[in-house]
DNA sequence: TAGATTGTTAATCGATTAACAATC
DNA sequence: TAGATTGTTAATCGATTAACAATC
Protein backbone atom coordinates (compact mmCIF):
# COMPACT_ATOMS: atom_id res chain seq x y z
CA UNK A 1 0.00 0.00 0.00
CA UNK A 2 1.31 2.98 -1.05
CA UNK A 3 -1.22 5.18 0.25
CA UNK A 4 -1.86 6.71 -3.77
CA UNK A 5 -4.80 6.08 -5.07
CA UNK A 6 -6.23 7.13 -8.83
CA UNK A 7 -9.21 7.94 -7.66
CA UNK A 8 -10.82 9.99 -5.08
CA UNK A 9 -8.97 12.71 -2.97
CA UNK A 10 -5.90 13.91 -3.96
CA UNK A 11 -2.75 11.97 -2.77
CA UNK A 12 -1.22 15.16 -0.27
CA UNK A 13 -4.47 15.18 0.96
CA UNK A 14 -5.56 11.60 1.80
CA UNK A 15 -1.79 11.74 3.94
CA UNK A 16 -2.71 14.65 6.02
CA UNK A 17 -6.51 13.92 6.10
CA UNK A 18 -6.23 11.84 9.67
CA UNK A 19 -4.42 14.63 11.24
CA UNK A 20 -6.34 17.39 9.87
CA UNK A 21 -10.65 16.60 10.03
CA UNK A 22 -10.12 15.71 13.63
CA UNK A 23 -12.91 17.89 15.58
CA UNK A 24 -11.85 19.03 18.62
CA UNK A 25 -14.53 17.61 20.91
CA UNK A 26 -12.83 14.37 19.70
CA UNK A 27 -9.19 15.66 19.47
CA UNK A 28 -9.79 16.21 23.66
CA UNK A 29 -10.46 12.46 24.66
CA UNK A 30 -7.50 10.62 22.96
CA UNK A 31 -4.96 11.46 25.23
CA UNK A 32 -7.95 10.06 27.71
CA UNK A 33 -7.54 6.70 24.99
CA UNK A 34 -4.07 6.93 24.84
CA UNK A 35 -3.62 6.71 28.67
CA UNK A 36 -5.93 3.80 29.45
CA UNK A 37 -4.44 1.97 26.16
CA UNK A 38 -0.94 2.31 27.92
CA UNK A 39 -2.12 0.94 31.14
CA UNK A 40 -3.90 -1.80 29.17
CA UNK A 41 -0.96 -2.55 27.84
CA UNK A 42 1.56 -2.76 30.79
CA UNK A 43 -1.15 -5.11 31.90
CA UNK A 44 0.04 -7.12 29.06
CA UNK A 45 -3.66 -7.26 27.36
CA UNK A 46 -3.93 -7.40 23.45
CA UNK A 47 -7.49 -6.47 22.37
CA UNK A 48 -9.96 -4.95 23.76
CA UNK A 49 -13.65 -4.42 22.98
CA UNK A 50 -15.13 -0.49 22.49
CA UNK A 51 -17.75 -1.07 25.45
CA UNK A 52 -14.68 -1.35 27.56
CA UNK A 53 -12.43 0.65 26.46
CA UNK A 54 -15.49 3.25 26.52
CA UNK A 55 -16.00 2.75 30.11
CA UNK A 56 -12.66 3.20 31.41
CA UNK A 57 -12.51 5.95 29.58
CA UNK A 58 -15.52 7.87 30.55
CA UNK A 59 -17.73 8.08 27.41
CA UNK A 60 -20.14 6.02 25.66
CA UNK A 61 -19.15 3.30 23.23
CA UNK A 62 -21.14 5.21 20.35
CA UNK A 63 -19.09 8.12 20.78
CA UNK A 64 -15.41 5.75 21.76
CA UNK A 65 -16.06 3.96 17.79
CA UNK A 66 -16.57 7.24 16.32
CA UNK A 67 -13.65 8.82 17.72
CA UNK A 68 -11.61 6.50 16.33
CA UNK A 69 -13.11 5.90 13.25
CA UNK A 70 -11.86 9.42 12.83
CA UNK A 71 -8.33 8.06 12.74
CA UNK A 72 -8.50 5.35 10.46
CA UNK A 73 -10.54 2.57 12.12
CA UNK A 74 -8.23 0.29 12.98
CA UNK A 75 -10.93 -2.64 14.90
CA UNK A 76 -12.05 -5.93 14.06
CA UNK A 77 -15.44 -6.86 14.18
CA UNK A 78 -15.92 -9.42 16.25
CA UNK A 79 -12.89 -8.70 18.30
CA UNK A 80 -12.23 -5.30 19.29
CA UNK A 81 -9.33 -3.30 19.20
CA UNK A 82 -5.31 -5.23 18.88
CA UNK A 83 -3.84 -2.53 21.88
CA UNK A 84 -0.56 -1.87 20.50
CA UNK A 85 -1.46 -0.62 16.79
CA UNK A 86 -4.00 1.65 18.27
CA UNK A 87 -1.40 3.02 20.65
CA UNK A 88 0.82 3.64 17.71
CA UNK A 89 -1.85 5.43 15.37
CA UNK A 90 -3.26 7.86 18.88
CA UNK A 91 0.69 8.89 19.63
CA UNK A 92 0.94 9.61 15.43
CA UNK A 93 -2.02 11.20 15.56
CA UNK A 94 -1.27 13.44 18.37
CA UNK A 95 2.00 13.75 16.90
CA UNK A 96 3.90 12.30 19.74
CA UNK A 97 6.55 10.55 18.08
CA UNK A 98 8.66 13.44 17.79
CA UNK A 99 10.19 14.74 20.37
CA UNK A 100 8.78 18.30 22.41
CA UNK A 101 10.14 20.42 24.63
CA UNK A 102 8.43 22.77 26.89
CA UNK A 103 9.58 26.33 28.40
CA UNK A 104 8.06 27.10 31.64
CA UNK A 105 7.64 30.94 32.10
CA UNK A 106 7.15 31.92 36.02
CA UNK A 107 9.13 29.84 38.96
CA UNK A 108 6.74 30.52 41.66
CA UNK A 109 5.43 27.86 43.42
CA UNK A 110 3.07 26.78 40.58
CA UNK A 111 5.87 27.19 37.86
CA UNK A 112 7.87 24.78 40.24
CA UNK A 113 5.62 22.52 40.75
CA UNK A 114 5.11 21.93 37.11
CA UNK A 115 8.81 21.39 36.58
CA UNK A 116 9.07 18.99 39.43
CA UNK A 117 5.75 17.10 37.76
CA UNK A 118 6.91 13.89 36.20
CA UNK A 119 4.01 12.80 34.16
CA UNK A 120 5.68 15.27 32.02
CA UNK A 121 8.47 13.31 30.77
CA UNK A 122 6.92 10.16 31.72
CA UNK A 123 4.81 11.02 28.46
CA UNK A 124 7.60 12.26 26.10
CA UNK A 125 7.66 16.00 26.92
CA UNK A 126 11.23 17.40 28.05
CA UNK A 127 11.84 20.67 30.10
CA UNK A 128 14.05 22.79 27.75
CA UNK A 129 14.07 25.39 30.85
CA UNK A 130 12.16 27.55 33.30
CA UNK A 131 12.37 31.52 33.80
CA UNK A 132 11.54 34.12 36.56
CA UNK A 133 12.17 37.58 37.25
CA UNK A 134 12.76 37.41 40.71
CA UNK A 135 16.63 37.34 41.36
CA UNK A 136 15.94 35.15 44.37
CA UNK A 137 14.73 32.49 42.47
CA UNK A 138 17.61 32.75 39.72
CA UNK A 139 19.94 29.70 39.84
CA UNK A 140 17.88 27.12 42.22
CA UNK A 141 17.94 23.64 40.68
CA UNK A 142 13.88 22.69 40.27
CA UNK A 143 13.15 19.57 37.73
CA UNK A 144 16.96 18.96 36.44
CA UNK A 145 16.93 22.45 35.39
CA UNK A 146 18.02 25.73 37.13
CA UNK A 147 16.07 28.77 36.85
CA UNK A 148 17.41 31.36 34.71
CA UNK A 149 15.91 34.95 34.12
CA UNK A 150 13.69 35.36 31.51
CA UNK A 151 16.49 37.58 29.43
CA UNK A 152 17.41 34.42 28.43
CA UNK A 153 14.46 32.86 27.06
CA UNK A 154 15.39 33.81 23.37
CA UNK A 155 18.39 31.14 24.03
CA UNK A 156 16.16 28.52 25.60
CA UNK A 157 13.74 28.65 23.31
CA UNK A 158 16.44 28.70 20.40
CA UNK A 159 18.59 25.86 20.99
CA UNK A 160 17.49 22.80 20.53
CA UNK A 161 14.11 24.78 19.24
CA UNK A 162 10.81 24.45 21.93
CA UNK A 163 7.73 25.35 20.04
CA UNK A 164 5.73 25.07 23.55
CA UNK A 165 5.58 26.94 26.68
CA UNK A 166 3.84 26.80 29.76
CA UNK A 167 2.42 30.71 31.58
CA UNK A 168 2.48 30.53 35.25
CA UNK A 169 3.22 33.87 35.85
CA UNK A 170 0.86 36.25 37.46
CA UNK A 171 -2.35 37.78 35.51
CA UNK A 172 -0.46 41.19 34.49
CA UNK A 173 2.49 39.51 33.60
CA UNK A 174 0.85 36.67 31.23
CA UNK A 175 0.40 38.77 28.06
CA UNK A 176 3.48 39.99 27.94
CA UNK A 177 5.17 36.64 28.74
CA UNK A 178 3.13 35.37 26.07
CA UNK A 179 4.02 37.95 23.64
CA UNK A 180 7.55 37.18 24.22
CA UNK A 181 7.16 33.07 23.70
CA UNK A 182 5.34 33.88 20.24
CA UNK A 183 7.56 36.16 19.37
CA UNK A 184 10.49 33.39 19.53
CA UNK A 185 8.26 31.18 18.01
CA UNK A 186 6.20 29.41 20.21
CA UNK A 187 2.91 27.98 18.78
CA UNK A 188 1.39 26.25 21.32
CA UNK A 189 0.76 27.65 25.16
CA UNK A 190 -0.67 26.38 28.55
CA UNK A 191 -1.86 29.34 30.08
CA UNK A 192 -2.25 28.90 34.26
CA UNK A 193 -3.11 33.29 34.45
CA UNK A 194 -6.37 33.98 34.76
CA UNK A 195 -6.62 36.11 31.71
CA UNK A 196 -7.77 35.69 27.68
CA UNK A 197 -4.40 36.00 25.81
CA UNK A 198 -4.34 37.94 22.60
CA UNK A 199 -2.70 35.51 19.99
CA UNK A 200 -2.49 35.38 16.23
CA UNK A 201 -4.53 32.27 14.86
CA UNK A 202 -1.75 30.44 14.33
CA UNK A 203 -1.16 30.03 17.67
CA UNK A 204 -3.13 27.55 19.96
CA UNK A 205 -3.76 28.48 23.69
CA UNK A 206 -5.11 26.21 26.02
CA UNK A 207 -6.20 28.07 29.53
CA UNK A 208 -6.43 26.23 32.78
CA UNK A 209 -7.64 28.46 35.68
CA UNK A 210 -8.12 27.07 39.02
CA UNK A 211 -11.08 29.17 40.15
CA UNK A 212 -13.36 28.79 37.39
CA UNK A 213 -12.79 25.26 38.35
CA UNK A 214 -13.75 25.34 41.52
CA UNK A 215 -16.86 28.05 40.99
CA UNK A 216 -17.91 25.75 38.47
CA UNK A 217 -18.18 23.44 41.29
CA UNK A 218 -19.87 25.76 43.93
CA UNK A 219 -22.62 26.32 41.37
CA UNK A 220 -23.29 22.60 41.05
CA UNK A 221 -22.54 22.06 44.88
CA UNK A 222 -24.97 24.40 45.26
CA UNK A 223 -27.80 23.17 43.42
CA UNK A 224 -30.49 21.12 44.85
CA UNK A 225 -30.13 17.46 43.61
CA UNK A 226 -31.47 16.95 40.08
CA UNK A 227 -33.32 13.82 41.16
CA UNK A 228 -34.27 11.67 43.68
CA UNK A 229 -32.88 8.76 41.54
CA UNK A 230 -29.30 8.77 41.13
CA UNK A 231 -28.48 9.23 36.99
CA UNK A 232 -26.16 8.37 35.16
CA UNK A 233 -23.44 10.68 34.41
CA UNK B 1 -40.32 41.85 46.83
CA UNK B 2 -41.19 38.34 47.85
CA UNK B 3 -40.50 36.43 44.83
CA UNK B 4 -43.67 35.17 45.17
CA UNK B 5 -46.06 35.61 42.15
CA UNK B 6 -49.83 34.27 42.10
CA UNK B 7 -49.75 33.88 38.18
CA UNK B 8 -46.88 31.44 36.51
CA UNK B 9 -45.10 28.89 37.56
CA UNK B 10 -45.43 28.04 41.07
CA UNK B 11 -43.09 30.56 43.57
CA UNK B 12 -40.48 27.38 44.51
CA UNK B 13 -39.89 26.79 40.53
CA UNK B 14 -39.26 30.73 39.53
CA UNK B 15 -36.71 30.58 42.46
CA UNK B 16 -34.81 27.90 41.77
CA UNK B 17 -35.07 28.55 37.72
CA UNK B 18 -32.06 30.94 37.51
CA UNK B 19 -29.70 28.38 39.14
CA UNK B 20 -31.06 24.99 37.62
CA UNK B 21 -31.82 25.57 33.93
CA UNK B 22 -28.39 27.14 33.08
CA UNK B 23 -26.47 24.94 30.32
CA UNK B 24 -22.80 23.40 31.39
CA UNK B 25 -21.57 25.05 28.74
CA UNK B 26 -22.99 28.79 29.68
CA UNK B 27 -21.99 27.81 33.70
CA UNK B 28 -18.32 27.52 32.18
CA UNK B 29 -18.15 30.70 30.73
CA UNK B 30 -19.69 32.59 33.77
CA UNK B 31 -16.48 32.83 36.04
CA UNK B 32 -15.06 34.39 33.13
CA UNK B 33 -17.53 37.04 33.05
CA UNK B 34 -17.39 37.56 36.85
CA UNK B 35 -13.55 37.82 36.18
CA UNK B 36 -13.57 40.44 34.24
CA UNK B 37 -16.25 42.57 35.65
CA UNK B 38 -14.51 42.67 38.73
CA UNK B 39 -11.14 44.11 37.01
CA UNK B 40 -13.61 46.64 35.29
CA UNK B 41 -14.90 47.51 38.94
CA UNK B 42 -12.05 47.60 40.04
CA UNK B 43 -11.12 50.49 37.45
CA UNK B 44 -14.13 52.52 38.21
CA UNK B 45 -16.48 51.38 35.40
CA UNK B 46 -19.90 51.61 36.07
CA UNK B 47 -21.80 50.06 32.69
CA UNK B 48 -20.49 48.02 30.04
CA UNK B 49 -22.04 47.08 26.52
CA UNK B 50 -22.37 43.46 25.58
CA UNK B 51 -19.73 44.11 22.75
CA UNK B 52 -17.16 44.85 24.95
CA UNK B 53 -17.44 42.49 27.85
CA UNK B 54 -17.72 39.97 25.19
CA UNK B 55 -14.37 40.56 23.47
CA UNK B 56 -12.72 40.61 26.93
CA UNK B 57 -13.64 37.38 27.70
CA UNK B 58 -13.35 35.76 24.80
CA UNK B 59 -16.65 35.56 23.36
CA UNK B 60 -19.02 36.38 20.95
CA UNK B 61 -21.41 39.22 21.82
CA UNK B 62 -24.49 37.39 20.83
CA UNK B 63 -23.15 34.57 23.29
CA UNK B 64 -22.79 36.87 25.62
CA UNK B 65 -26.35 38.18 25.84
CA UNK B 66 -27.53 35.02 25.58
CA UNK B 67 -25.24 33.69 28.70
CA UNK B 68 -26.46 36.46 30.92
CA UNK B 69 -30.36 36.20 29.68
CA UNK B 70 -30.15 32.96 31.21
CA UNK B 71 -29.60 34.59 34.38
CA UNK B 72 -32.53 36.35 34.07
CA UNK B 73 -31.52 39.81 32.18
CA UNK B 74 -30.12 42.84 33.53
CA UNK B 75 -28.92 44.48 30.67
CA UNK B 76 -30.12 48.37 29.41
CA UNK B 77 -31.00 48.61 25.81
CA UNK B 78 -29.30 51.56 24.33
CA UNK B 79 -26.80 51.12 27.40
CA UNK B 80 -25.70 48.52 28.17
CA UNK B 81 -25.19 46.58 31.36
CA UNK B 82 -24.41 47.70 34.94
CA UNK B 83 -21.18 46.52 36.42
CA UNK B 84 -21.76 45.82 39.99
CA UNK B 85 -25.44 44.58 39.84
CA UNK B 86 -24.23 41.97 37.42
CA UNK B 87 -21.38 40.81 39.73
CA UNK B 88 -23.99 40.62 42.34
CA UNK B 89 -25.99 38.54 39.72
CA UNK B 90 -23.01 36.20 38.69
CA UNK B 91 -22.24 35.69 42.32
CA UNK B 92 -25.15 34.85 43.29
CA UNK B 93 -25.94 32.28 40.51
CA UNK B 94 -22.34 30.79 40.85
CA UNK B 95 -22.98 30.26 44.63
CA UNK B 96 -20.33 32.18 45.98
CA UNK B 97 -22.14 34.41 48.41
CA UNK B 98 -21.64 31.31 50.80
CA UNK B 99 -18.30 30.84 52.47
CA UNK B 100 -16.44 27.35 50.60
CA UNK B 101 -13.98 25.57 52.46
CA UNK B 102 -11.91 23.19 50.39
CA UNK B 103 -9.73 20.34 51.61
CA UNK B 104 -6.33 19.87 49.51
CA UNK B 105 -5.23 15.55 49.46
CA UNK B 106 -1.76 14.93 48.53
CA UNK B 107 0.86 17.15 49.49
CA UNK B 108 3.49 16.75 46.71
CA UNK B 109 4.73 19.88 44.51
CA UNK B 110 1.32 20.27 43.40
CA UNK B 111 -0.60 20.17 46.07
CA UNK B 112 1.20 22.57 48.22
CA UNK B 113 1.66 25.03 45.49
CA UNK B 114 -1.94 24.84 45.62
CA UNK B 115 -2.03 25.10 49.12
CA UNK B 116 -0.36 28.56 48.23
CA UNK B 117 -1.97 29.74 45.56
CA UNK B 118 -3.45 33.11 46.35
CA UNK B 119 -6.03 32.81 43.82
CA UNK B 120 -7.66 30.13 45.87
CA UNK B 121 -8.43 32.57 49.15
CA UNK B 122 -8.99 35.45 47.14
CA UNK B 123 -12.28 34.19 45.24
CA UNK B 124 -13.78 33.10 48.21
CA UNK B 125 -12.83 29.61 49.07
CA UNK B 126 -11.12 29.13 52.08
CA UNK B 127 -8.59 25.76 52.29
CA UNK B 128 -9.79 23.79 55.31
CA UNK B 129 -6.50 21.98 55.26
CA UNK B 130 -4.45 19.53 53.09
CA UNK B 131 -3.38 15.86 54.22
CA UNK B 132 -1.03 13.23 53.42
CA UNK B 133 0.44 10.00 54.06
CA UNK B 134 4.08 10.92 53.98
CA UNK B 135 5.38 11.27 57.49
CA UNK B 136 8.12 13.53 56.23
CA UNK B 137 5.50 16.08 54.99
CA UNK B 138 3.32 15.89 57.72
CA UNK B 139 3.66 18.99 60.32
CA UNK B 140 5.21 21.34 57.89
CA UNK B 141 3.14 24.53 57.14
CA UNK B 142 2.15 25.39 53.72
CA UNK B 143 -0.15 28.38 52.62
CA UNK B 144 -1.58 29.32 56.51
CA UNK B 145 -2.37 25.05 57.75
CA UNK B 146 -0.45 22.56 58.89
CA UNK B 147 -0.12 19.26 56.68
CA UNK B 148 -1.87 16.63 58.73
CA UNK B 149 -2.50 12.80 57.71
CA UNK B 150 -4.79 11.64 55.52
CA UNK B 151 -6.36 9.72 58.77
CA UNK B 152 -7.34 13.29 60.17
CA UNK B 153 -9.12 13.60 56.73
CA UNK B 154 -12.71 13.08 58.66
CA UNK B 155 -11.98 15.70 61.10
CA UNK B 156 -11.03 18.57 58.76
CA UNK B 157 -13.83 17.99 56.57
CA UNK B 158 -16.68 17.86 59.35
CA UNK B 159 -15.56 20.59 61.35
CA UNK B 160 -16.65 23.17 60.04
CA UNK B 161 -17.87 21.34 57.24
CA UNK B 162 -16.02 21.26 53.62
CA UNK B 163 -17.67 19.93 50.76
CA UNK B 164 -15.28 20.27 48.32
CA UNK B 165 -11.53 18.15 47.73
CA UNK B 166 -8.78 18.93 46.05
CA UNK B 167 -7.06 15.37 44.85
CA UNK B 168 -3.51 15.95 44.20
CA UNK B 169 -1.99 12.52 44.77
CA UNK B 170 -0.72 10.08 42.51
CA UNK B 171 -3.23 7.99 39.92
CA UNK B 172 -3.32 5.21 41.42
CA UNK B 173 -4.68 6.56 44.84
CA UNK B 174 -7.06 8.71 43.58
CA UNK B 175 -10.07 6.52 43.41
CA UNK B 176 -9.09 5.59 47.23
CA UNK B 177 -8.62 9.59 47.72
CA UNK B 178 -12.22 10.61 46.24
CA UNK B 179 -13.93 7.35 48.13
CA UNK B 180 -13.15 8.83 51.26
CA UNK B 181 -14.02 12.26 50.33
CA UNK B 182 -17.26 11.33 49.28
CA UNK B 183 -17.66 9.17 52.18
CA UNK B 184 -17.55 12.42 54.60
CA UNK B 185 -19.96 14.27 52.45
CA UNK B 186 -17.72 16.21 49.91
CA UNK B 187 -19.61 16.84 46.75
CA UNK B 188 -17.47 18.52 43.95
CA UNK B 189 -14.16 16.70 43.49
CA UNK B 190 -11.43 19.19 41.58
CA UNK B 191 -9.38 15.97 40.04
CA UNK B 192 -5.60 16.59 39.23
CA UNK B 193 -4.40 12.62 38.94
CA UNK B 194 -4.44 11.07 35.09
CA UNK B 195 -7.39 9.03 35.79
CA UNK B 196 -11.20 8.29 35.49
CA UNK B 197 -12.92 8.72 38.93
CA UNK B 198 -16.02 6.48 39.52
CA UNK B 199 -18.47 8.32 42.07
CA UNK B 200 -22.50 8.97 42.46
CA UNK B 201 -24.33 10.89 39.81
CA UNK B 202 -24.60 13.38 43.11
CA UNK B 203 -21.15 14.40 43.29
CA UNK B 204 -19.45 16.64 40.45
CA UNK B 205 -15.97 16.00 39.02
CA UNK B 206 -13.91 18.19 37.45
CA UNK B 207 -10.19 17.07 35.70
CA UNK B 208 -7.52 19.34 35.07
CA UNK B 209 -4.74 16.77 33.51
CA UNK B 210 -1.35 18.79 32.39
CA UNK B 211 -0.41 16.16 30.10
CA UNK B 212 -3.83 15.86 28.15
CA UNK B 213 -3.51 19.97 27.38
CA UNK B 214 0.20 19.19 26.55
CA UNK B 215 -0.88 16.59 24.11
CA UNK B 216 -3.37 18.83 22.91
CA UNK B 217 -1.49 21.40 22.38
CA UNK B 218 0.95 19.00 20.23
CA UNK B 219 -1.42 17.62 18.16
CA UNK B 220 -2.42 21.44 16.91
CA UNK B 221 1.09 22.32 16.79
CA UNK B 222 1.82 19.32 14.81
CA UNK B 223 -0.71 20.25 12.41
CA UNK B 224 0.44 22.13 8.92
CA UNK B 225 -1.56 26.19 9.45
CA UNK B 226 -5.19 26.11 8.66
CA UNK B 227 -4.90 28.42 6.21
CA UNK B 228 -2.12 31.18 4.48
CA UNK B 229 -4.13 34.01 5.84
CA UNK B 230 -4.89 34.45 9.72
CA UNK B 231 -8.34 33.07 11.42
CA UNK B 232 -10.07 34.72 13.52
CA UNK B 233 -10.21 32.31 16.16
C1' DT C 1 -36.45 62.22 18.51
C1' DA C 2 -32.27 59.66 16.92
C1' DG C 3 -28.83 56.55 18.18
C1' DA C 4 -27.45 52.67 20.65
C1' DT C 5 -27.87 48.29 22.46
C1' DT C 6 -30.48 44.71 24.42
C1' DG C 7 -33.41 40.30 24.44
C1' DT C 8 -35.03 36.90 21.53
C1' DT C 9 -36.01 34.42 17.45
C1' DA C 10 -34.76 31.48 13.73
C1' DA C 11 -31.09 29.34 11.22
C1' DT C 12 -26.95 27.04 11.34
C1' DC C 13 -23.69 24.24 13.01
C1' DG C 14 -21.61 20.50 15.42
C1' DA C 15 -21.69 16.72 18.75
C1' DT C 16 -23.89 12.72 20.83
C1' DT C 17 -26.58 8.68 20.79
C1' DA C 18 -29.10 4.60 19.17
C1' DA C 19 -29.51 1.13 16.14
C1' DC C 20 -28.19 -2.22 12.91
C1' DA C 21 -26.15 -4.14 8.69
C1' DA C 22 -21.58 -5.67 7.73
C1' DT C 23 -18.21 -8.89 8.87
C1' DC C 24 -14.68 -11.02 11.67
C1' DT D 1 -21.89 -21.66 11.40
C1' DA D 2 -23.18 -18.78 15.51
C1' DG D 3 -21.82 -15.17 18.40
C1' DA D 4 -19.63 -10.94 18.96
C1' DT D 5 -18.41 -6.48 17.82
C1' DT D 6 -17.29 -3.05 14.61
C1' DG D 7 -18.18 0.96 11.29
C1' DT D 8 -21.67 3.86 9.81
C1' DT D 9 -26.11 5.80 9.22
C1' DA D 10 -29.90 8.49 10.75
C1' DA D 11 -32.07 10.78 14.54
C1' DT D 12 -31.61 13.54 18.36
C1' DC D 13 -29.82 16.83 21.02
C1' DG D 14 -27.56 21.04 22.30
C1' DA D 15 -24.74 25.08 21.34
C1' DT D 16 -23.48 29.00 18.45
C1' DT D 17 -24.38 32.69 15.44
C1' DA D 18 -26.81 36.30 12.83
C1' DA D 19 -30.25 39.35 12.55
C1' DC D 20 -33.65 42.47 14.05
C1' DA D 21 -37.71 44.17 16.52
C1' DA D 22 -38.17 46.11 21.00
C1' DT D 23 -36.94 49.79 23.81
C1' DC D 24 -33.92 52.59 26.64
Amino acid sequence: MTGIESSGRLPWRKATLARRDIPDAVVSRLPGYLQVLTDLAAAGERTIPSAELAVRSGVGPATLRKDLAHLGSTGTRGVGYQVDPLIATLRDCLGLNRPWRVVIIGAGHLGRALAAYPGFTERGFSLAGIVDVDAAAIGTRVGGVTIRHTDDLAELIADPPSTMAVIAVPALAAQRAADQAIALGVTGILNFAPVVLNVPASVEVRNVDLSTELQILAFHAGQPPADEHQEVS
